[in-house]
DNA sequence: TTTTTTAATATTGTCAGACAATGTTTGGCG
DNA sequence: CGCCAAACATTGTCTGACAATATTAAAAAA
């Protein structure tokens, strides 16, 4: 069949706007703008920009959320953080070794912090969580959601929610990445994941006599564990 | 069909599409979009909402940066991550003690692994740094460029990109945040800043020679100090 | 009937222009 | 100089339009 025209080299699938909200940041960047600078008004990047005002508006909008601008009604959108880009955190695809390396420093320190000031509610939680991995374990589920909870429960449990959402946001990417399924299959999914479960319980059972140190080793130790199959299975 | 109109109450001084944004979120959820499904068409939303098409795509774009959705051409745009709310990374602000101990859990390693991975631009690059907050103390500067710049360098010395990322997270959250300023007068700089200057040379000095268990180490003692500090201020 | 081709439809992408609301600037006045 | 009102600039939102194209329905062919 006529296969019509391949899309245009200027790879037209991507949307205008995201486009425009590079240039607009090349161009402050370019610029010198510094934070608190104003940009030139919507209307002036618009005819600069060669876009309509509401694709210039769709591009402010995404910048604003990215933390970049800050906009105020009637005056203008002014440079929050041009450097930072902190939005790269979660677009950021890390390698799952580097993953679990930040994984070992943050989440022993949650268990520990936890083993203290976790509540029975909480602890009840973790076992459900517990059995929901036993479930999919023996269903042959693919599915680590039984798992994810446990370590998000403990990251809660430990009451510094900063550190509660870092170890949120290393799980989400985990789960959004693409790396990350591909390893799940090629490894002994049943062998490892029983492993995982009884490790799980040892680090539960120091969280609810209220050991802390022994919570962190535990879950030091559980870390250890996936990171030496992680080794295995790249090389393998 | 009659399709009912949603009305939310609206405060002026917020921009519509960060309602609208709410509302499609909440709409998600209370019907229970999974991952994968389509929502319905931007008039059909525009409809239901009470705002224009134009309004409808500024919040769908707010949500697709949010990582909450996927537009596709012609499509439409499909649910993503509803729960996960990665964004919130970028918008908690941390009290400066969970600040801190976050910090002592990721700097310190980092610092062992730049004493491992460093090139000879980078020590220098440091010392660098360590200049410039030199200069900052001696000039009476509130600012604290050459401080933020040493932990920078060591994080990317590390050679781990996430743990790089996620150290430079902490410093501009450090650095948007409302509180630290405030902080920052109320303690007795120069002393503090003399004794910082001193432990980021011996945190150097054991990255320059190689020692990865010093380096992290020094950079421990420091952000011990760092913390006693805060309490004090804090308490006094 | 089943498959292939074609036409209709739905949906997004982008634009232009309009108007209201309100912060900012400016010029006059004491 | 300081104060106040009018002119101005800028954002916030809406409406309507049209092109491009993925999806679906209908028609034609096998």
């Amino acid at each position: 069949m006529g296969v019509k025209a391949i899309q245009t080299v200027n790879d037209k699938n991507e949307r205008l706007y995201i486009r425009v909200s590079q240039d607009i940041k090349k161009y402050l960047l370019e610029n010198n703008f510094l934070e608190g600078d104003r940009l030139p008004s919507e209307t002036e990047l618009s005819k600069v920009l060669g876009v309509s005002r509401a694709t210039v508006r769709e591009a402010i909008v995404a910048l604003e959320v990215s933390g970049v601008l800050d906009v105020r009604r009637n005056v203008g959108a002014v440079v929050l953080n041009l450097g930072g880009d902190l939005h790269s955190l979660v677009n950021i695809e890390a390698g799952p070794f580097e993953q679990v390396r930040v994984r070992k420093l943050l989440e022993p320190e949650a268990a520990r912090l936890a083993a203290e000031n976790r509540t029975d509610e909480q602890c009840q939680a973790m076992e459900s969580a517990i059995e929901m991995m036993v479930g999919e374990n023996r269903a042959g589920f693919e599915t680590e959601e039984g798992d994810m909870q446990f370590h998000l429960l403990i990251a809660k449990a430990s009451g510094n929610s900063l550190l509660s959402s870092y170890i949120e946001g290393l799980w989400e990417m985990r789960h959004h990445g693409k790396l990350w399924p591909q390893l799940q299959r090629s490894v002994d999914i049943s062998a490892m994941r029983t492993r995982a479960v009884f490790q799980h319980m040892r680090v539960l059972e120091a969280i609810k006599s209220g050991n802390p140190e022994g919570a962190a080793q535990a879950m030091a130790k559980h870390l250890d564990s996936v990171e030496e199959e992680l080794e295995g299975t790249i090389q393998g």
